[in-house]
DNA sequence: CCCGTCGTCGTTTTT
DNA sequence: CGACGACGGG
């Protein structure tokens, strides 16, 4: 036993002796690590080695449990065992670091006792791949995931008193649209003043305010307001049909968690005392409901830790709330705040423009980031003269990098909305440059994967009446809308499921003309039921994809976009597969269902391709590159035009503008464009007002600036930027060299081109239709001439291809732009 | 019942 | 410009 005095001196060395294993973290880093006790927040500022914090701080609880934050010190502690951690501390001796660990560790927390949670599955994954190879395959046990999927393991366990079964489906927001549209239609609302989407909003923020349907109905009544209380009624008939459908939307997912929590006082205590620490990611993102969720199962021991930045809060049109981050202190009193602003990404540069520029908002914590890294370029702002010329410059630029030693990959371009997306594929298609865009439609999104699942889960269950009607006549079968409709009202009638009536259609002389195609149908679910409890899942898929007809009808028709279809039905059974080498449980049909509703994005995107990346500010948060490019940096647009005149919302677009421009490590360009044309309007757009919220001695302007006349004509150079292959930009991109002769010829074909409209290139596992030629083949270009295909590297959906054509040497083409202008030359 | 044409209306996104 | 939904002819 010790007294006082060696007590607190033990505790002193034991601090000490953990944080050695810290030591490349820096003061306000390991603080954070080793403040494993009660409410702390952790104001993380971009690029300040949050995640590096998160995971030292998970792998020290482990290791240490409370040992590093304790003022405690167990009985068997002798005064000899304080001199060997005083002197351990002094000169650390590798020989002797289990003895140490012996005497620091204190209550090791277990593994499955941590909750971690990000937003994204993403997220979550990498999370969980850091801590395996920090803290070995225990790290498995850990609770690392998304609000979603935590909570989903929560309600299969418990939700069965809130009067659902345990093997609910989970509605995705189209799902939950068809819904609405199925409601609005029959309480003959007008869809414009009533819209699905907007009535999902309504919904959404009922729901975060923990309003059933009654409540809110109630409420709404008070207010006097009719369109309100329409809507609440929508509400409540939405909700009622979730609940006899068994189905959960995303916000249902959080809301019954909260709900169960909060009224069922044993489901509380068990969660409570399995949770020892909590962690949250991302923490200005989260809602209201979220912030319940959190604070509720961190109730019991009240070691809750959350990490965000409110200067990159970007959620806030679905929900998200600063106020959570803002009010963490008073929500938890006696709350360690700790700031991280060292920031180890980008140049002082960037970094002085991004805090110039956020320093114009009011809502925030105040924090003011710092770098030891060199000064850097200036920031370049450049102006062109419409969005082509935008393009143009860009691609001009990467070309210049390149050449001069850089990888595709080191560029990201940002824009605000995918629309703008257009004009630098085109450009990036002239000029050979291999790029991918990030985001737009998702694999799991498209209508084929999702009449597959919606297969799937019919057979799951059949009362599941939404998935149902989508299956029932696709591929068609001839039962049309309106015995869709009979059959509908029946059901609603007599308050039994679709499939009650379907499958006994016999029974009804509404349907006697179409009694024999339902009970076809009705025999084919069957069937397939039966099989699934027979077959392995992959087996069991084949056999939807025949028995269904769906893949047959996909066969008959040979259009480029049947194959696509074809291609991702097929492509669905590797996500089975995926599942089966992954599954933790007995993987089952519904197993995987569950999987699919919340992993939209299974596979996760290859980074190591070497391209340029497309993709709006918003999915660029958490990302970082070399060179950034943010274009159509004007007002309407970036600010967007909703958000002019709205305080909040213009917060909103700056914090954004932080975000895009704190991407950008060594150089960052800014863009805006004198005119642009935009969803088929030519409009002209004065620069951004965030472009004037950078000191001018941080900026170095280019192009064809309006007011200062041409002072910019010509672009920046970068200063290492010695030849370049093609001087497309120099020359004019309308007219002059052949190539850009055949660019523009491009340009006005592009969008019609098979295929490649379609933003095929996301998230998840592209399957585009490639126009058939491959390495070797000869071909007769319109504009070079003949030649041979000398290389060929997929890229995303398209392909990078090299042709050495007969005259005029090796060119690098993106293979759907070049198709196009190429044929096959006939063998003789 | 199926497929084609015309007209409308456009942020941002994860689960 | 282009995706998607509402109508009307085959």
């Amino acid at each position: 036993m010790l007294n006082r005095d060696e007590a607190l001196r033990f505790c002193r060395a034991r601090r000490a002796a953990i944080a050695l294993d810290y030591q490349n973290l820096n003061p306000e880093q390991q603080k954070a690590v080793l403040a494993t006790e009660g409410p702390l927040l952790l104001l993380a500022g971009a690029g300040s080695g949050k995640t590096t914090v998160l995971i030292h701080r998970v792998a020290n609880l482990i290791r240490y449990g409370r040992g590093s934050d304790a003022d405690e010190v167990p009985a068997w502690v002798t005064p000899e065992d304080l001199a060997f951690l005083e002197a351990y501390v002094q000169r650390p001796d590798p020989d002797q670091k289990s003895q140490q660990e012996r005497l620091c560790r204190l209550d090791p927390a277990a593994p499955w006792s941590i909750l971690a949670i990000t937003f994204t599955n993403k997220a979550a994954g990498e999370l969980k791949d850091r801590l395996e190879r920090l803290l070995g395959p225990q790290a498995n046990d850990i609770w690392a995931s998304t609000f979603h999927s935590a909570c989903v393991r929560i309600l299969r366990r418990d939700i069965e008193r809130l009067g659902f079964q345990p093997s609910f489906t989970i509605y995705d927001t189209a799902d939950a649209e068809r819904v609405l549209k199925d409601i609005i239609k029959e309480f003959n609302l007008d869809d414009k003043t009533f819209a699905p989407r907007t009535l999902l909003g309504y919904i959404s923020r009922a729901k975060d305010d923990m309003k059933t349907g009654e409540q809110y109905l109630r409420q709404c009544e008070k207010s006097g307001d009719l369109r309100l209380q329409k809507i609440a009624q929508v509400y409540a008939e939405y909700e009622k049909r979730l609940k006899k459908a068994n189905a959960l939307d995303f916000d249902d997912i959080i809301l019954h968690t909260v709900r169960l929590l909060l009224d069922f006082e044993d489901v509380r205590s068990y969660w409570q005392k399995k949770f020892r620490y909590v962690l949250i990611d991302e923490y200005q993102d989260t809602n209201h409901l979220q912030y319940l969720l959190a604070s509720t199962l961190a109730g019991g021991y009240e070691n809750i830790c959350v990490v965000g930045d409110d200067d990159q809060s970007i959620y806030r049109f679905r929900g998200a709330t600063i106020e959570n981050i803002l009010s963490f202190e008073s929500q938890y009193k006696g709350a360690r705040v700790i700031r991280l602003e060292q920031n180890y990404r980008s140049t002082k540069s960037i970094l002085e423009a991004s805090n110039a520029v956020i320093r114009n908002n009011q809502g925030r914590k105040g924090k003011e980031l710092w770098t030891r890294h060199d000064q850097g370029e200036p920031v370049h702002c450049y102006t062109a003269m419409n969005e082509h010329d935008e393009a143009q410059y860009v691609a001009a630029q990467i070309l210049g990098d390149v050449s001069a030693g850089k990888d595709w990959k080191d560029h990201a371009v940002l824009y605000r909305m995918n629309a703008q997306s257009n004009q630098l594929e085109q450009a990036f298609k002239r000029n050979a440059i291999p790029y991918r865009i990030i985001g737009g439609i998702r694999f799991f999104d498209r209508a084929e994967i999702k009449d597959m699942l919606a297969y799937l889960c019919v057979v799951n269950f059949p009362g599941d009446d939404l998935r149902l009607g989508r299956v029932i006549n696709n591929p068609p079968r001839g039962i049309g809308q309106k015995t869709i409709d009979t059959a509908q009202a029946l059901a609603a009638r007599e308050g039994v499921h679709l499939w009650d009536i379907v499958s006994n259609a016999g029974a009804y002389p509404e349907l006697q003309k179409s009694a024999a195609k339902l009970g076809q149908f009705a025999e084919l679910i069957r069937d397939l039921r039966q099989l699934s409890g027979e077959l392995s899942l992959p087996e069991f898929y084949e056999e939807v994809l025949k028995r269904t007809g769906y893949v047959a009808m996909l066969e008959q028709k040979h259009s480029i976009e049947e194959r696509t279809r074809l291609e991702n039905v097929h492509e669905l059974s590797s996500s089975i597969q995926n599942y089966l080498e992954n599954a933790v449980e007995e993987p089952s049909l519904a197993g995987f269902l569950d999987e699919i509703a919340l992993y939209t994005d299974l596979d996760a995107q290859d980074s190591s391709e070497n391209c340029v990346v497309l993709m709006t500010m918003h999915s660029a948060k958490g990302l970082e590159f070399p060179v950034v490019f943010v274009v159509g940096v004007e007002e309407g647009i970036f600010p967007g035009i909703r958000a002019i005149g709205e305080p909040e919302e213009m917060e909103e677009e700056r914090r954004l503008c932080y975000v895009a421009m704190t991407r950008a490590k060594e150089r960052l360009h800014m863009t805006c464009a004198n005119q642009r044309m935009i969803f088929g309007r030519t409009s002209s757009n004065r620069p951004s007002r965030f472009l004037g919220e950078i000191p001018a001695e941080l900026v170095e302007r280019g192009g064809h600036d309006r007011r200062g006349g041409e002072s910019g004509e010509h672009k920046w150079q970068p200063p290492q930027r010695r030849q370049r292959p093609r001087p497309v930009y120099d020359r004019g991109y309308s007219v002059g060299s052949g190539y850009t002769g055949y660019a523009s010829s491009s340009g006005s074909t592009a969008a019609t081109e098979q295929g490649g409209a379609h933003r095929t290139l996301g998230m998840s596992r592209p399957v585009a239709a490639l126009p058939s030629f491959q390495k070797g083949d000869r071909v007769v270009h319109t504009a070079f001439g003949p030649g041979l295909i000398t290389g060929f590297t997929p890229m995303g959906g398209d392909a990078l291809i090299e042709i050495a054509f007969d005259q005029g040497g090796t060119k690098k083409l993106m293979l759907k732009a070049a198709a196009q202008h190429m044929t096959k030359e006939e063998a003789d």
